[in-house]
DNA sequence: GCCGGACCATACTTGGGAGTATGGTCTCCG
DNA sequence: CGGAGACCATACTCCCAAGTATGGTCCGGC
């Protein structure tokens, strides 16, 4: 038979992910892992001391995961910045939900908000450097990254915030030269 | 000497409120709002039936206050449109405590989110109607209002994202015309 | 075939916050 | 003065998630 019900620690790490990104960072505990898991938490006290070396595994995991989302964005086959951005709008969509819980965990974790400064810092770079491809100055396009980066996670704490004409005008606005 | 530690309901409410604008819902602790009140449990559950009454009242008192807020705003004494935006970029920042407390209190709790549903419609109507002053048709004036709300509330989400420079700038983004 | 270590189940204990039961104190009013 | 009701303190119980203790099972190596 299929060996029984054993798992690694990456399993644990995998589940975890999954419910941080559905659950956000309370809906994490290690009861409902375990169930998910199909097995107890003797198995979870094996693998880790406790829950929080538990939370900065997934802090890697998620670290790891965005800088090379962010990477494949730069080493992306075009090199016409309008549609780089798209494409960065296109990975938010994606990964949203995983997203939105590390920021929402980063509310009260010092550890998760310094690993969203850190990805953030790098994604602001590489939407600058879209926007200085499109002529904007350093310091404009710095300015502007920040204001489209807000604008994108602000959706998370408005209800009703996905309003579909948006995304197709977003850019438009943010692209528009001063007079 | 000064009547006893007597509070009334109000007292409470407040203590809560200002708890919830400073470590958030979960930070509303009965036991916590009874040390900082100087009375005990016991005077809380004479004043409330339990928990979820106390946060239905910190609801209201929120719902009222911004409700106020927003008709100040449309009542106020200038009429030029970007000085009327001006001064919600203004408000914004007053409010930011007990605002960014209450949108991710609604990430959990449907009345919660109900309420910030509704005082967004009424703030996102009033941003609206100032931009149509200055000339965007309705649908233009919509989309760039949520745009430019999600850009603030996006400030919540990011480490970091209180550039000096973004709120002289946003505006004039904001409101650059399409060529 | 059996032994040691990897892995997990069971059954605890602990800690913190909500909620309850009950009795005490002040105040006002008759 | 003497209750009645408003208001609060004390001391519980309950619940839930984290963490612990301990014993059981499986599997590879000798």
């Amino acid at each position: 038979m299929t060996t029984r019900a054993r798992v690694a620690r990456r399993d644990w790490i995998e589940a975890a992910y999954q419910e941080l990104a559905g659950a956000g960072e309370r809906g994490v505990t290690i009861n409902a892992l375990a169930a998910r898991l199909g097995v107890t938490k003797g198995s979870f006290y094996w693998h880790f001391t406790d829950r929080p070396e538990l939370m900065r595994a997934l802090l890697d995991r998620w670290a790891h995961e965005r800088t090379d989302e962010v990477l494949a964005l730069s080493l992306g086959s075009t090199t016409e910045p309008r549609e780089r951005l798209r494409r960065i709008q296109a990975l938010g969509r994606e990964v949203a939900p995983i997203d939105r819980a590390m920021r929402l965990w980063a509310q009260h974790e010092p550890a998760a908000e310094e690993a969203v400064r850190h990805a953030d810092r790098a994604l602001l770079g590489h939407i600058a450097a879209c926007l200085e491809d499109l002529g904007f100055g350093a310091e404009e396009a710095r300015l502007r990254a920040l204001l489209m980066l807000r604008a994108w996670v602000g959706g998370y704490l408005i209800p009703d915030g996905s309003d579909p004409g948006l995304y197709d005008t977003t850019l438009d606005i943010l692209l528009a030269r001063p007079r």
